[in-house]
RNA sequence: GGUGCCAUAGCUCAGUUGGUAGAGCAACGGACUGAAAAUCCGUGUGUCCGUGGUUCAACUCCACGUGGCACCA
């Protein structure tokens, strides 16, 4: 067994992970690293509750506002990003938290995604344009022909994962299917996973609230400040597209309000779809401190 | 007080020339190997305000009641 461990702390938005995650970096003495892919840009602090001052003070944290929103960043970006710090951390610290709620993010580290080229603008922005021209069912057809291994088993209704295979096949010539080995990688540390529930109606109540703070602590402010760069991807996300249609004139504030916390709570519930499906996942109440210890010693001393 | 209009899903509303009803949003379930807070797929959850009446049959027509809105006093 290993004696290096990360510690990962999943769950819906709004459940508590940051709280717990302070927590055990203070029990363990050490650091954490966010898992969480919209809290990497610097530019968006109030709409995607990082932690504050005083919680970054307590317990050093890593890839929080790391990046810029105008950066082009990825799953693959974030899983080699976070291997490489894992190796300077554990040459320090016998455990490492990370904690977030982007599921694709803590799997690319956990098991590994497979090494693609990554894609240029250019290919991206041209295919884009195609799709736009000739549709869905022309990229399926195109898909079709340069993949039929992978047509056959993608959402061939999801216009992203069929351009993504189009993008691949045009940037290296071969099929993206080639490069799926479903291979999961080896790490040199262990993992212990924990997720994070509560009630659903609790939980649905703290969106709303934080929804309310946001708001009070300069969300629209901080949407206003980033409007012209609204076509940016990292800026496709939930509190800022919905005050972008307000800003163009689309319905009342309070609507923009609501509809920002019924985003919220649908992207909590595909957060838990998601989750639910790890079984290496061991689910806990976000209070249940003492447990949760027990829980990853028994795990760690294994 | 009078007149008119309205009352259908959690919300906003459509509809049935009388045969127990549907759309958007919400809600719920799922997928997901480089945009993942993204993207995509599936599910209608209902005393059709109440009580009587007409009818083989009323959510639909009639009467009364209740609640809401508008106008007139």
């Amino acid at each position: 067994m290993n004696s290096k461990h990360l510690i990962i702390i999943a769950g819906p938005t709004a459940v508590g992970k940051t709280d717990l995650a302070i927590h055990l970096a203070r029990h363990f003495g050490t650091e954490i690293i966010n898992a969480d892919s919209r809290q990497i840009y610097r530019e968006m602090v109030i709409g995607t509750a990082v932690p504050s001052a005083d919680q970054l003070a307590v317990a050093k944290h890593h890839f929080i506002g790391h990046k810029s929103i105008h950066d082009y960043y990825n799953a693959s970006f974030f899983e080699n990003e976070t291997i490489t710090l894992l190796d300077r951390l554990f040459a320090q610290f016998d455990a490492v938290i990370m904690t977030g709620g982007s599921g694709m993010y803590i799997d690319a580290v956990c098991r590994g995604i497979d090494d693609i080229p990554t894609v240029s603008q250019q290919i991206r922005n041209q295919l884009h344009a195609e799709y736009l021209k000739i549709g869905l069912a022309g990229i399926q057809t195109r898909l079709r022909e340069l993949d039929p291994a992978y047509f056959h088993i993608v959402d061939q209704s999801n216009p992203k994962r069929i351009l993504k295979a189009l993008e691949i096949a045009e940037m290296t010539g071969k099929p993206y299917s080639s490069f799926l080995s479903g291979k999961v990688k080896q790490r040199n540390f262990s993992t212990v996973k924990i997720g994070l529930n509560i009630p659903r109606q609790d939980l649905y109540n703290r969106i709303n609230n934080r929804v309310d703070v946001m708001m009070a602590h300069g969300l629209l402010q901080e949407a206003d400040g980033l409007r012209n760069f609204r076509h940016l991807n990292a800026l496709n996300t939930v509190g800022y597209k919905e005050l972008f249609r307000f800003f163009d004139g689309i319905g009342s504030l309070e609507e923009a309000v609501d509809q920002i916390k019924a985003h919220t709570r649908q992207y909590a519930r595909r957060q838990l779809t998601w989750f639910r499906r790890d079984k290496e996942l061991r689910w806990f109440q976000p209070d249940e401190n003492e447990l949760i210890l027990e829980y990853l010693q028994c795990k760690m001393n294994a």
